[in-house]
DNA sequence: ATTTATTGGTTGTAAATGTAACTAACAAGA
DNA sequence: TCTTGTTAGTTACATTTACAACCAATAAAT
């Protein structure tokens, strides 16, 4: 059921302007894609640490990260900081609570809310891990000079929207 | 069932240095989150673009390009490239057959190998979201200036592994 | 030839994510 | 007070993804 000639179909002809003309450009070109490649294979490393090491994912870490460096809040106020869907939120917490690393308590003047605080265990774990991450960065970044690190903040920093 | 007195719980108390120590380190100037937040941004608007007009997934709309820039190739091939697993190069096949955007063809020689190319359904679409996404890129870059721009893809491409 | 390994690709299942609908608490308006 | 509306957070369900097991074709080894 092939085409009579066994055409050994030639598997690269680079295919010059599909719709007539313009000078192409590559995926690799493209920013948004570079800029998840990047992150994907910028965070790989860290992000097996805290899975073996505390079977934690990266919601979960995110939220251990802003308790531990800015210390109690509430949820929303982890949403408005790290752009965080509600619902990521509230399952990291759950999952957070779980595992004594944090402890929930309603406040008083509005029940809706509750105050989120790092245990012992939680800063224990958020002092490891703060510590492996800036390791993690400085790594990183040290393959730049100093003016590419600027520039490279700077840049994602704006694309970020921060 | 709370604390006899209502200490109306302090939010906002900075927290420094858990551990005791040293100088505090922001999640904004961790590299992975940095450049997750800025991947997720950037490619917020694209993103909706092919999946209202083509109602495409991200893997769908890579293995688009791949054909449509590259020419006809077999899914190993694509996988070699874009470093996306074989699983999801396959699933995002499928989708594209089913909606008519390509055509398989076993090869001769080694009957395990499909060669994969656009029809002309998919070459329209192809060129419609790459021109797209070159207006996306441009003015993604637009906002930088041109040694920024050099610089930013030098980083990000050697961050990437490319 | 007949195992044995490798390779290209698919499928099944569990985990993770997005989205919408929901609950409870507060707030405003009448 | 009694709607009506908002807000913080949770839950349910559908979609995506990851990971492992799988199948069929080829290649290598005996």
């Amino acid at each position: 059921m092939q085409p009579r000639t066994a055409r050994r179909a030639s598997l690269r002809e680079p295919n010059e302007g599909t719709e007539g003309e313009v000078a192409e450009f590559d995926l690799k070109d493209f920013l948004p894609y570079l800029l998840n490649q990047a992150a994907e294979q910028a965070g790989l490393s860290f992000q097996r640490i805290y899975k073996a090491r505390y079977g934690m994912l990266r919601t979960e870490w995110r939220v251990l990260f802003h308790l531990g460096r800015y210390g109690p809040m509430t949820a929303k106020a982890i949403g408005m900081r790290t752009r965080m869907h509600k619902t990521k939120i509230s399952r990291a917490v759950s999952a957070l609570e779980a595992r004594r690393f944090l402890t929930r308590t309603q406040l008083e003047n509005d029940r809706r809310l509750e105050r989120l605080e790092l245990t012992a265990v939680g800063r224990r774990a958020y002092g490891d891990l703060s510590a492996l991450a800036r390791t993690h960065d400085t790594e990183l970044m040290g393959q730049f000079t100093t003016e590419e690190q600027a520039v490279l903040r700077r840049c994602l920093g704006r694309l970020a929207g921060f």
